[in-house]
DNA sequence: CGCCTGCTGACAGTTTGTGTCAGCATGGCC
DNA sequence: GGCCATGCTGACACAAACTGTCAGCAGGCG
């Protein structure tokens, strides 16, 4: 791949020498003539950099969104940005602070100065109003349930509202349309259900943990659901 | 750069498709012939990559050593899973895929395999069911005006159902409570407008660029909202 | 054994990349 | 204005790289 690893140089010849620079320059710093330098510079327009050239000065790198190889693209920060701000909506202080200091590591890793810049005024600037409800149940327990692959007694209201007492092995922590819910194995039941996280009343370790483990537990889920459509609710 | 471009999409495919995954199956998710597959599969290891094939089985992405490596507790990955599984529900294709593709190569970057493939089947088994909707307005549209400030000319439906032309510079996509909303500077109110997505009902590139720059612009907002409250609904 | 799969070589056709030459446009200088 | 340096583009021919097709070998699995 000489071509794209010359693109690479040609990149860091930019941001490198001192500005302006000129073609001749770069094309003697990339090994190649004047004129496929033009090509080489156009190819890394099209490819989003933001390079300002003018005529009887030189070139000057504007911006440097250094998407491929190495980072994330533009939409996916957008969409992580978005994806993190929804978190508030699940009630866990917890979980959103994770996801936002996720999310500021990530966005500490580009490239470029003026677009890591960029991605945090965005990031302050959608703060969504608070506006955030009290999280159900303890959703710290139940994430170290999940982890540490321990069974749980809880006490479990139905959409009905029947309470029952059932031992379960908790495996996943899910939201959707502005419900937190948790995905178990069912020792009542055997079998796996989807508990909404209001309805779970009272939660505490048994002291046992479970077996298989939670990722086998997973795909057997996930294949089954593949099979025959989604699990009943509990 | 065709070549390039179909590598990494390749990387992406490799990261994100359930292992173990056959050359056929890859060659046609980068739209390639199979012989090209394996000259692909060798031009990637050749660059680094660690890409386990086994005869009979496919193949397995070991490493990813396209990124620095990032240390992310466990908390942060499973808001990021959670966050970015709700992006289903924006009805943005891109934005999922988006979504779903950092996160694979985040995920791609935990330090040891068992968290890795442990996440890698949670990923996969909380995909929830389609019950996507159609994007109300073309989001690429919106993404492309706020990244390259360019203005729009939109027909807007308010909540009253008064439809009004206007200019508007976009600023960014925002989610919340089940509604896709973009933050718009408006010209015709001289003032900050969040419009609901589904309201867009047409837009166009006018073909002006506005200024200030869109993080001026949002730098303001933010002030501006922290001052004296959220802003009006349009 | 038969099947699926990874892997490699060879060949031809196509595409892409490249250098050379020519010319136009623009900004700064005298 | 003339002049020069420089960015930028088009055309053309040659070279290099890429790609599909075909063929065959090897290793895992039932």
């Amino acid at each position: 791949m000489a071509r794209t690893d010359r693109l690479m140089r040609l990149m860091d010849a930019l941001r490198r020498l001192p500005v302006p620079v000129t073609a001749m320059r770069l094309a003697a710093e990339t090994g190649v003539s004047p004129r496929q330098l033009y090509r080489d510079i156009a190819t890394l327009r099209a490819g989003g950099a933001l390079i300002d050239g003018e005529a009887g000065v030189g070139y000057r790198l504007t911006e440097d969104p250094a998407l491929p190889p190495q980072s994330f693209s533009r939409l996916e920060i957008e969409a992580l940005v978005l994806a993190v701000g929804e978190l508030r909506q699940t009630g866990d202080a917890a979980l959103e602070d994770a996801g936002r200091s996720a999310l500021a590591r990530i966005i500490a890793t580009l490239a470029d100065d003026q677009s890591r810049q960029a991605m945090h005024t965005v990031l302050r600037s959608f703060r969504s109003p608070p506006a955030r409800v009290e999280p159900p149940v303890d959703m710290a327990l139940l994430r170290r349930a999940c982890w540490e692959e321990l069974a749980l007694d809880v006490s479990y209201r139905d959409l009905k509202g029947w309470v029952t007492e059932r031992e379960v092995w908790p495996l996943g922590i899910s939201y959707s349309d502005g419900t937190l819910m948790v995905l178990v194995w069912c020792c009542l039941r055997q079998d796996w259900r989807v508990f909404h996280a209001k309805g779970i009343e009272n939660a505490r370790l048994s002291g046992r943990s479970f077996r298989p483990r939670r990722v086998a537990l997973l795909r057997d889920y996930a294949a089954r659901r593949a099979a025959s459509g989604p699990p009943a609710k509990a």
